[in-house]
This record gives C-alpha cells, structure tokens and sequence, in this order.
DNA sequence: AACGTTCCCGTGAACGCTCACGGACGGAAG
DNA sequence: CTTCCGTCCGTGAGCGTTCACGGGAACGTT
C-alpha cells in the first residue's frame, strides 16, 4: 500500500519508468485512446495501479483547459430557500458537466470576505448572494463572470438575477383586503439597516388597496426570529390581522408563534410569506406564498455564467428576472 | 473591456510585458510578498487590471499544492436530512480551509457513475453516501482518501462512518411498548432489495420487548412516500397503533396521512422516525426521533478524510460512530 | 578606496501532464 | 525488391505559475 506520506508524489514519470515504457504511452493507457498495444497498455495499468498513481488535476488541467468549475456562494445552506437554490444551481450545472464549489458564509460578512477571496482562484464564474459592496466584490473577482442573486436595485458593475414580486405582494395584499383585514403588518429582514425591497413592494401595495400603512418588525433570518418577531409585532400593535413576511422562514415562524399564543391561523391571523418554499407545504396549515420558481431562478444564474463565460450574447437585465406570483394554500 | 472570446489567455508574461518588468516582479506585486518597489507595485497591479489578468488556478496550483478540495457526495440535497449533512460537512471543510465541491447524485445509480467517474480528476478525497459496489468505487477512485457515510455492513476497502441506532431504536419501541402499543409497524427504505439494517434494529426490538414480529411496508424517500407508504400499511394492517420510519422525511409523510385520515397523533397513531432533523420540529405534532447528532457525523467524516489525507493515525472502526439516541417529542 | 548591506529585480528551473510530431517495425501491395 | 501503409511507441515542446538563486545599484561604514 504505497500511501505516500511526505515522500514524493507519484508521477507520471514514475510509471513509465516502473512499465518501461514512455509517459506519452502511460497517457494513452490511461486515457484509453488507441495507438497502443492491449498487452503494453494492461501493464501500465497494472503499474499504475501498484504505484497507487493518480493523476495531478492541476497539470492535467492546465495543458486542456476543458473542465469548467463554477462558486456557489450561499449565506446559509440551512435555510430551506437557499437549499433549494442550491439544488437548482448544482442541477443546472451538472447538466452543462460543470462542477460546483460550494461556499456557506453563514451569514456573516466576514465569512463572506474569507470566500471572496479565495474563490477566485479555484473557480471559472461565481453566482450567489454577496452582502459586500459591489467594488469589494470586484476587487477580488477581478474580471471572473460574477452572478449576483436578488440583489435589490444596486447591481451595476455584475449581472443580478432580480427578483420582482411587486405583482405578487399587491396580489398578497390586495386578497388579504379583500378577505376583511385592514390592518395588515410586515415581519421584514433584520439584517440590512434600510428597509428591504420587499417592504417597498409591501408599502405600495397598502395605498394600492387604500389601506393605510402597516406596522413592521425585523425578524432575524430564522423560524426562531419569525416567532420572536410576531410576537413583538403584536405585542405593540394587537390589531393587526394579517401579516406579510420577508420570506418563508420567517412567516412559518409566525405561524408557530401564532398557534402558541393561541390564535387560529388563518381565523385570528392571516400569514402569508415569500419564497414558495416547499417547506411552506409541511407546516400547519399550509403556508401561503408569493412564490418564486426557484429552479428556474438557479438555472437562469448559471446560464448567465454560461453566458459570460464563452462572451456571447449575455442575458440583459429584462431577461434576468423571476417573477414571483401569490400561491395561496390555507394560511391566509 | 478585454473579454477575450476566442483569443489566448492573458498571461503573467503579458502583464509583465506591460508593464515592463519581469514575471517574477509581477507575481511579487500579486501576491504582495516584498522585495519590489511601491510604484513598481502599482504600474504592474495596473497593467494587470487593465489587460484583465488573472492568475491560473491549474498553473499556480501545480507549482505550490496547497489548496485542498474535497467532493462531497450526496443523493438528494433537497432531502432535509442530507442538507443538514451538507451543511455539517461544509463547515468542517471551511475550518480546515478546505474547498468543497458538491455533487447531488438524484439518488440515480447512473448519476453516481457519473460523478464517480469525473470526481476522482477535482478532488484529493470524496466524502459522502454511495450505493454501488466497493469495487466499483474504487475502479474510479484509485487509491484517493474516500470516506463513505452509513454503509451498511459491507464497508470493507473504504472508511466508513457507521451509524449506530440500535440503543436508539430499542429505546424507541420500548418506549411505544410501555405506552400500550402492541402492533407496532414499520416504513422502510424502499430502493434497497432486503430490509435496510434499521430494520433489523426494529425487528430486534420488537422481539427484546416480547412483542410479535411488526408489518412493514416499503416508502420511497420523501414526504411523499411516507404518506402512501402509511395508507398502504394500515390498510393491510388495521391494528397497527404505531409506526417507525426509517427516516424522518418518510415519518413526516406518515405524520401528515394520518391527521389526513382522521387520526390524531399520537393517540390514534404513535409516529416515530428516525435522523432528528430540525425539520421535525417544524411539523405538527413535532416529531419524535431517533436522533443523530448530525453536525458530528460531517465533521467526523471530514475528519477522517483529513487523517487519510495526511497519512497519519487515521481513525478506526470504533472511533467512526454516530450513536443514534431517542429525542421525544410529541408524535409519541 | 574597499567593503558590507539593503533594496530591487531578473533568469533558469521545476511542477506534471498532453499535444504535435516523427520514427521504427512489420506486413501487404505493386 | 521496392514502396506503401498501418500499428505502435518515444521525444521535444509547451501549458502558466512560483521557487531558488544570483546580480546590480545605491548607500553607508571603516
């Protein structure tokens, strides 16, 4: 068992000595395409395989420069939105035969500056979820095609996948209007310092509907914040009805939070979250949605990729977008 | 705004020319490690922007081997238990500086031939679950350091991290025995021919806590298959009071066809499953489960595929168990 | 004036592999 | 016998980067 600890790694070299033949013929073997002899080519297997040969990626990678790899950053794999983008993302690119690095910044921005500046070395493209300005973000992609997600309205320098729920947030509200409540409230993202997009798209659905505007709580990225969150909503404003969440995560909180306190969902408190997570279909009752289609959204991230990648004929900002529309279960 | 459609790569040669200076200096300026002068620093760290450079991860890795990756495999990222492995995996890959590659197999034989075959050229070792033979395996792997996860009893070539539910199991069904249940069936995993290894936990708890043999009806791997798998068994099989699943997804399903047909959980029907995913805290009732302490299982994994790594005192069989121990919640 | 230092910078070599070529050999065709 | 072709194999070059070394210039010291 040759296992190498500090020795020298085994080359190809090493091979061709140990078959007595040339490295040209020891690639042929092992890359089985012709011009050699069956007998020559078992023996070099054979000795490659009692040298415990592997070939290097990196010298094989640098003469064919034909394996393409792409990073997926991702705040925190364990939120069941960013799972599911992950699935579509590693879908889309297994198809194209391309491989995926994941990166989980756990929401931290430090983590993320750890990723951003090692991804640039290891990976082709990058597509995913980045906090950090877009010039700390140029700074150390440095030219690589770089695909944002859901990057509010700030994307300049990079492609961004937009994602544009106004239609379904005023579908959201106008239905939660339409079923009697008229004081509706928003469990919004806790991380950023400004309100979310979300919040805007929530705020204009209100006039819209010609109600008057809603009170709001951040809630931290988690069922747990979304249970802390509504409690806290309600607890400053009892008359609310209806509440709208930043996500999915979020509004299952509230639910929970909801049922705990001893309210019937949808009867005492109508929720309805954002994403379309098929966790949402798990919880009770059923969670209503502004629903994204997340497998097109990763798919359509790493087209992109595939776009810059060859230079031709990038999606423009029109195409790079996911609409999200209301998908109504039994919460709301 | 050099994109370089078909044209050659920009090399460390044509920043150097640029800039007038030599190779050497311009690797000096990127990798900033002294012994060149400021403005020098700053014309090449110009020139290198402007012509779009950027450094070859295959040349730069062949020359200085350093950066580790490791492929982890999984057959479904979107199957929660997985996810959490993903994640535990990922964050002991982060801490040792480690890049992860991921491959979701889809739980197809023939995606896992696939990846089988192109992993072994990215990654200096493979982590993660696999359903083909040993040999196989290692047909394409050839000596790389491959940790397999939950393998059964036929782990022989590879490390593997074995899970251990017997204790758990046993404390599973004794507890549903002790609460009355007489009839106690089981979901199992439905791709394998014979009965999964946690079915024999089952059945040998069935018989230390001196109740019958117990009904068993096959599920596919999703919430989806736990629920027909549940309708199938209790229509064969009136009497059952109480089920184990081999894994919570298939006990979720079971959870939600049960309070679909009018049963209440757990007096009607007593749940149980098997991982503890958070997941099953989120379903209603809350799920009881014969839990694992997932985190553990993908750092000990990564773990171990770091000791193959290197050479040195790996872990043995012993040390590579998961203990699995009953987590009650509500479903029984 | 000779010498030692410090600060920059450049040159060969090496990393491990594949590609493009060319050559040796044997047998078939002329 | 010559010519040709097909089969098999080896040699040089090159992929793009970093490492180890060496050298020149400028400055200060004795």
């Amino acid at each position: 068992m040759p296992t190498g600890t500090g020795s020298r790694r085994v080359t190809i070299h090493d091979v061709a000595r140990a078959a007595g033949v040339s490295r040209q013929t020891v690639s042929r073997a092992l890359n089985d395409k012709g011009e050699i002899d069956d007998s020559t080519k078992q023996r070099v297997l054979e000795a490659a395989r009692t040298l415990g040969y592997r070939p290097s990626r990196f010298a094989r990678g640098l003469v064919r420069q034909d394996t393409i790899s792409v990073g997926l950053v991702i705040p925190d794999l364990l939120n069941p939105f960013f799972t599911e983008v992950a699935a579509a993302a590693l879908e889309a690119a297994r198809a194209r035969g391309w491989h995926v690095l994941v990166y989980d910044t756990a929401d931290s921005a430090q983590e993320e500056l750890g990723t951003l500046q090692v991804i640039a070395s290891q990976v082709d493209a990058v597509v995913g979820y980045f906090s950090r300005s877009e010039s700390e973000i140029e700074q150390w992609t440095r030219g690589l095609p770089v695909v944002l997600i859901d990057r509010g309205e700030d994307a300049e320098r990079f492609s961004s996948i937009r994602i544009d729920g106004r239609d379904g947030v005023r579908a959201a509200v106008s239905h939660l209007a339409q079923a009697g409540h008229r004081r509706i409230g928003m469990l919004d993202h806790a991380a950023r310092t400004e309100p979310s997009v979300r919040h805007a798209w929530f705020a204009d659905a209100l006039t819209a509907c010609g109600l008057g505007d809603g009170p709001v709580c951040r809630a931290e990225q988690s069922v747990r914040g979304g249970e802390e969150a509504l409690e806290l909503l309600l607890g400053r404003h009892p008359d609310v009805t209806a509440v709208f969440a930043f996500n999915d995560v979020i509004a299952i909180g509230a639910l929970r939070a909801a049922r705990r306190t001893g309210r019937q969902v949808p009867r005492d408190l109508a929720v309805i979250g954002f994403d379309g997570v098929t966790l949402g279909t798990l919880v009770e009752p059923p969670l209503s949605s502004v629903a994204l289609d997340i497998r097109r959204l990763g798919a359509l991230a790493v087209e992109q990729a595939a776009r810059l990648l060859t230079g031709d004929s990038p999606l423009g900002p029109d195409d790079l977008v996911a609409r999200a529309e209301l998908r109504l279960r039994e919460s709301a």
